[in-house]
DNA sequence: CAGTTATGTGAACACGCGTGCATATTTCGA
DNA sequence: TCGAAATATGCACGCGTGTTCACATAACTG
């Protein structure tokens, strides 16, 4: 029967080929198997000889020590997960690209998950099989329950985004009230009363804080919302939004939650209603992506520092790896405004 | 000494502390070991009451099976590398988000390589130390002296953007000339005479190749190019590239060897030189990104089928699993014109 | 009841690696 | 020349799994 074949006749067909193994290159170099895991550990007892040839031979193999199996001594294994939502949002890309760059460029080896919504929490409980040195988590993309799962595996969490309230969880996040506050201050300086509101996903923590900012400056100068549509940080998103929005009013002046939707807005109010921007209408949005300094938008908006978030995530990471007990850390970055052709 | 402290000791004081294990799982649930591998393994023999009770107590634990000490069994990692260079074409980062969501689908995590040049190729490297089921990677990112290393250790590689002459690699690119053909015929078709180019970096095949089918079509039509600029693939660049190429000729038409320079450069014509698009001056770029469907873009294009593409890129990585011995393949995807407003 | 088969289970092994320990070899000082 | 210190190296262990193997118990069969 199959299934009783004795070992050398299975191993003769394995499922996977075998990876060049250490013994391999002990057996070609004619050296012990401790030399040869000697030769790739620096600092280690090893005739330079020796680890010359072992390390020839090994080259000549194309050996290298396999990174799992050296794990399990205790080593860190540099991989570390990164959730981010779906993609639709670039803002989204843009951190992510540069979250991974940063990464690889001090060595760390980031497992994506991101791109659906659904079976996203279903896919970081798988990853959470391998034995992560961390787990950075944008935004608003995952629920809460899933760090009592990680705090059992002792798999650090950092959350970019959004900020949690729980004692050894490091968080950054940028203070969304104070950049609404600003936005819509200029927009008042500057004449506008009407002033309606695009708005994101109204779970996100982000997008209440965005939000709370705007109204609460509005009461301030004694006014309230003109109109505030929901929708979805997309730029088609912010099209239909500013359809809605137009049909049953007409402000002086729109803050979108973030730069897709107010693209997409600012496209709609151009080329579907002929409105002129700013005279007919301001627009604002929120991140300052790549896009929104491009000529044909030119979007004032306010600036998510995206570099400095990075930078932070990773100081945050270093920190972590370096002392996994101590108490967790709440970074808040400032936004700042950029002034640009909409306002 | 403190290296000669006891074991026990320097257990005591790990580097990091470790995560839950069968044999803890085993203890609290007063089972063996084995039991507790038993319990996670659907299809081995295990008492159902015991089953449960072993599944309750990892529950309390937050006990998962280390996914890196099975792979040493020889069971697959389930990790994929993925390579992409810079991230600032926007293709490449829509590329990776559906490649990466596509990935999670079927139960592959991808580690990350990319948004730098320098130092990627001893990134690649790197993560090479982990037994990766397959390396996928993107276009013109990496040079082809990988292929041995990974070939040594056994690891896939499939190339997505660009054909390699090897026999057990796979590749999936898109006919690249025949969409330039395309393009080009819809301009002559129109009435163009005086045609511009704004390729990419020259190295590329990719490039090569729609650089030739411009180039071909035109001579097939008894004409040469009337300019060519050399740029980046990026926004920045194809204004740049326009502001070069308006500054010796003035061409009737701009084929762009992808999107974003299309939009950078389209972008340049109207809004720095007052050129109206496409009366004055007819645009097409490559690829089809989400962009070039914005009204204020409207860019016709040549379509790089994208879903299709990550779809056979999946097929690929499932055969190759299935089959590591089978001959290489090679998948050609036809482009289709986009008739938008810029022609 | 004896004999065969089905059903569970724990001990032991292998996977690939780094490293402590003990031993073998060389170098050095007197 | 001899002992001690320094240097080099092989053996063996453990990391956390899945799985084989031998064995124990329960369930049938006639």
């Amino acid at each position: 029967m199959a299934h009783d074949r004795p070992l050398a006749d299975r191993a003769a067909q394995p499922r996977r080929r075998a990876r060049v193994t250490a013994a391999d290159v002990a057996e070609a170099a004619g050296v012990s198997r401790s030399a040869v895991s000697r030769a790739f550990t620096p600092g280690a007892y090893l005739d330079a000889d020796k680890r010359q040839l072992v390390l020839k031979t090994a080259m000549d193999l194309g050996y290298r020590p396999n990174a799992l199996a050296a794990s399990l001594q205790g080593a860190a294994t540099d991989l570390v997960g990164v959730v981010v939502g779906e993609l639709s949002n670039p803002y989204d890309s843009e951190w992510l690209a540069a979250l991974v760059s940063a990464l690889n460029a001090s060595g760390k080896w980031p497992i994506v998950l991101g791109g659906q919504a659904e079976g996203l929490d279903e896919s970081v409980t798988s990853i959470l099989s391998y034995p992560l040195d961390a787990l950075i988590v944008r935004g608003g993309s995952l629920g809460e329950a899933l760090i009592d799962n990680c705090t059992k595996l002792n798999i650090p969490v950092i959350f970019s985004g959004r900020v949690i309230s729980h004692p050894a969880i490091d968080c950054i996040a940028c203070r969304n009230h104070i950049g609404m506050v600003q936005a819509v201050t200029l927009l008042l300086e500057s004449g506008r009363r009407r002033i309606g509101y695009i708005g994101g996903p109204p779970t996100l923590s982000s997008e209440q804080e965005r939000l709370a900012g705007v109204v609460e400056r509005l009461a301030e100068a004694g006014l309230t919302l003109a109109a505030q549509v929901t929708s979805d940080y997309s730029f088609g998103g912010g099209q239909s939004a500013m359809r809605t929005l137009l049909q049953d009013t007409s402000p002086d002046a729109v803050v979108c939650a973030n730069d897709a939707m107010a693209l997409g807005a600012l496209s709609f109010a151009r080329n579907c209603r002929n409105l002129t921007v700013p005279e007919d209408l301001a627009i604002i949005g929120f991140d300052d992506i790549a896009m929104a300094a491009w000529a044909e938008f030119n979007l004032t908006t306010v600036r998510n520092p995206l570099a400095k978030t990075v930078d932070e995530v990773l100081r945050l990471l270093e920190g972590r790896l370096a002392n996994p007990q101590k108490p967790g850390e709440v970074v808040m970055i400032d936004p700042d405004l950029v002034k640009r052709g909409t306002h």
